[in-house]
DNA sequence: ATTGAAACTATGCACTC
DNA sequence: GAGTGCATAGTTTCAAT
């Protein structure tokens, strides 16, 4: 069984081709809502045997499809309950970048992005408390040599919400 | 097995108690990178029994530490190789505000948070294409009676990474 | 929490189309 | 190549301890 590995760069991971049919597409759409639906429920959904709903799902994860599998974990439940984006921009435009790589090291940062505009990248970070936010914002400047602008996230009404599948 | 509600706020979905013990512990980290895992492995990892393990996870999982399992699926497979946030503030300030439920009508918007600032709130979406970005941006403004400014995303560092477990 | 038995699920292989 | 069916190994479930 495939495990995630989400500290590289989602483009290392080798490429991914598009879905190929609808067989593809129900299964995806299943995995994505219930990552843990059995072979059984998903062939019957699929309208397949149980062997080719395998060799179908596998193909998925060797295509890169799918990516891996994860239970979904209540942040609060890991005392992190206040989460806020961090867009950063370079203190010194001419030294080399590599802050992604950099605030990987930081457990706090959950996701990275570069954006386009007047900031470089875009960090989604979960943290127990202000005081270890006004931290963790210091520790980032350092690390990384940079100016922040952050945003404190007051709620979250969805998140991971299956886009068409 | 459990399946994800994520249409509903997450505030929703009832109280989350934190974790208990190390096993507990163990097993929230295991799951939330291979959100497969058996029961077996699950057991070996925390040094008891089958039995006992299916108990703990059936208990984080009732009470919404584990929120439910999810394949990781790779947005370019799903024909959406954009992605964006998209920032909004209410045209009108004396109006009611529903906009979460509003745009939650709308695929492409994955996510969805509250947020301090200048901003109300902040979207990331996915979609197809620059054209399909504008379209989209368009029924955002209509749909929730907003202003939106759009940060395009150019590259994923990393995502859904687990913080502390 | 553990054991253990029964039901269900995953896997590989022989076979068909 | 892509599918089915079957035997076996492994997993999940639940009652009893």
């Amino acid at each position: 069984m495939p495990l995630l590995a989400l500290n590289r760069p989602v483009a290392s991971r080798g490429v991914t081709s598009p879905l190929e049919d609808d067989v593809d597409r129900t299964l995806v759409a299943l995995l994505a809502t219930d990552g843990r639906a059995t072979l059984s429920t998903l062939a019957s959904a699929a309208g397949l045997s149980v062997s080719a709903t395998q060799a179908r799902v596998r193909r998925l994860e060797q295509r890169g499809v799918i990516r891996g599998y994860a239970a979904d974990i209540d942040p609060e439940a890991l005392g992190l309950p206040l989460a806020a984006f961090i867009a950063i921009s370079p203190l010194d435009p001419a030294q080399p970048d590599d802050a992604p790589e950099q605030l990987a090291e930081l457990d706090a940062v959950e996701a990275c992005y570069s954006v386009a505009g007047e900031d470089s990248y875009v960090l989604l970070v979960r943290v127990p408390s202000p005081r270890a936010l006004e931290d963790l914002i210091r520790q980032i400047r350092s690390v990384a040599n940079v100016r922040t602008r952050t945003t404190v996230i007051l709620q979250t009404f969805y998140e991971r919400r299956l886009s068409h599948p």
